[in-house]
DNA sequence: GCAAAAGTGTTGTAACTACACCCATGA
DNA sequence: TCATGGGTGTAGTTACAACACTTTTGC
C-alpha cells in the first residue's frame, strides 16, 4: 500500500558526524573541506545521504569508516580498544539550512582514540583534526590554521558545540572517556583525556584514587609502561561499567 | 540552484510526542487512537508529518498544541507555570518502521502539569491519559484499561521507553520536575512528581531541606495553602535555575 | 483530642578537596 | 644525582540518609 507522495512533503536525510578525539593534549574535531557547493572550500563535519534501505546509525557507521577507518560500536555497551565509540546526538532541520533544499540531518556523536591520520582518499589537504576550540571560537580566530575565522559550512557550529558539549558532561557520569584511550592505557593517560576535554587541571593523586576506586571502571592488565616517563605505571582496559556512580566531578561549573 | 531528486532517497518526516504528566499520583503519557491504516483502531503516540517550510521543533509544538491546548516553551529556559516543557528526545528511521514508505520520524519529548482532559477533537474515545507502566508492562497487560497488552503502534513503544527514561534523568539534575506542576505548588506536591516520575518513595523531611536549600530552584510567593489537609504549606513557584547542583539523588539505581 | 501533612534538629557516614609524602624509573 | 611522573596517607569539609521531634491546620 505505497502512500500518495503529494500528501507529504519530500525531505533528504542526511547523517553528520562529530567525530572527537585527544591529541596533543586537546580535544580535536574532524573536518573535512567542501569540494562542491555550496559552501565549496569551507570545512565542515564529514556526513552524507542516508540511504534508501539503510538505519540512521548503519549510515553513521558507514560514513565513520569511509572518513576514518575505524569500526563503531554497540552504543550500550563499553568502548571495546581500538573502535569508537557511536550515538546518535540530535537533528537538524531549519528549513533554512541547506539552500539547495529540504535537509533533515541526523547527527551522530563518535569517541575515537588517537589515530595515525585522517583519510578522505589520502587527501590530507581535504580532512584534518582541528582542535575544536579554534573551529569554535570565532572571536579568537586569526592566525590558526584551520578556518581562519570562517564558520563551518551549513549549521556545522552548532552541531560540532552540541556534540561537544554532550561529550563533556557524559565523560562525567559515564566511563566514556575510555573511548578516548587505546586498548591499554595508564591512569595518567585517561587523566589527561579529562584535562583535555574540560579543559581544566585535575589533582593526579585524588584522580588517581577515585578512577581506581569506582567499581567496574579499569581493570588492570598487569602490565606496566614507562612511554610517560617518571616511575612505571600501571596499565589498564575498560572495565565493564558504563555508568559511573558516584560521578566524575568537573570543578567549577 | 536546485537538487537533481533522483540524487537522494526521499523521506517523509515527522514528529511524534512523548507527553507526559502526573495524575493520580502516577506518570501518565498521552495516547490517541489511530483512525488509519496501518495499526487502525491501535492506541500511539501523538505525531505528524512535518509541513514544507516548518523547522521540527515547530512541527513538535504545532502537534502539542492541536492534542493538548498546552504552548510549548524555549527549553533552554525553566518552564513557565501552566505551559509544557519541549524539548528534542531522538530520531528513529528504521527502513521498516512503518510498513507504507521510509519514515523518518524526530520524536519529541513534552512535559506538562495536570491538565483537565486531553482534547482530540472532543473525542474522547480518540485520546486519553494512560499510566505509562500499563502502556509499556506487556507483561502484567491483563485486566488494565487501555492498550489490553497490545503494543503501541509502530516503534512508539521504544520511543515512549526512551521519553519515560529521558524524563526519570532529567529530573535528577535540572529544575525540570517543576514543568510537572501548576504555577504555584507546594514541596509535598513536587515531592508527590519525584515519587511518581521514579516510582519510589522519598523521605519528606529531608526532601524538603533539600529542595529550599538549592539556590535558585525554588522562590516562595508568600502564600500557604491547606489542599493537602494539614498544616498550611508554602506556595513556591519555579526559580530560574534550570540546572540543580548538586543533583537530586535518586535512591538505588 | 486526633489525624495528617509541614517543617526543624541531630548524628553518623560517604565522598570529596587539598596537600604532604614516598616510589621507581631514565638521563 | 636529579627530574619526572606514579601512587599512598591523612585531615578538614560537605552533603547525605536516617531518624526523633515540633508545628499548624481540619475534623
Amino acid at each position: 500500500m505505497p502512500y500518495d507522495p503529494s500528501a507529504f512533503p519530500p525531505f533528504a536525510v542526511t547523517v553528520d558526524l562529530v567525530v572527537l578525539t585527544v591529541r596533543r593534549h586537546a580535544l580535536c574535531a574532524l573536518a573535512v573541506r567542501r569540494g562542491e557547493q555550496p559552501f565549496q572550500g569551507r570545512w565542515a563535519l564529514p556526513g552524507g545521504f542516508v540511504r534508501e534501505d539503510e538505519d540512521l546509525a548503519a549510515a553513521a557507521a558507514r560514513e565513520l569508516v569511509e572518513e576514518t577507518g575505524l569500526l563503531a560500536h554497540d552504543p550500550t555497551l563499553p568502548a571495546p580498544p581500538n573502535g569508537a565509540h557511536l550515538e546518535q546526538l540530535a537533528t537538524y532541520g531549519d528549513p533554512e539550512r541547506d539552500p539547495r533544499m529540504r535537509v533533515v540531518s541526523v547527527a551522530h556523536l563518535a569517541l575515537a582514540p588517537d589515530l595515525p591520520a585522517p583519510r578522505a582518499g589520502g587527501d590530507a589537504n581535504s580532512a584534518r583534526w582541528a582542535p575544536v576550540e579554534s573551529l569554535l571560537d570565532q572571536e579568537n580566530a586569526y592566525g590558526r590554521e584551520i578556518g581562519h575565522g570562517e564558520p563551518l559550512a551549513f549549521d556545522h557550529d552548532r552541531i560540532l558545540a552540541d556534540g561537544v558539549e554532550r561529550a563533556r558532561s557524559k565523560i562525567e557520569y559515564s566511563s566514556l572517556a575510555t573511548a578516548f584511550c587505546p586498548g591499554e592505557f595508564t591512569v595518567g593517560e585517561l587523566r589527561r583525556v579529562y584535562e583535555a576535554v574540560w579543559g581544566v587541571a585535575l589533582d593526579p593523586r585524588n584522580f588517581h584514587r577515585k578512577v581506581t576506586g569506582t567499581p567496574g571502571f579499569l581493570v588492570p592488565t598487569g602490565g606496566t609502561t614507562t612511554r610517560q616517563g617518571g616511575r612505571p605505571a600501571q596499565l589498564f582496559r575498560a572495565g565493564g561499567a558504563t555508568v559511573l556512580n558516584p560521578p566524575m566531578l568537573r570543578p567549577d561549573v
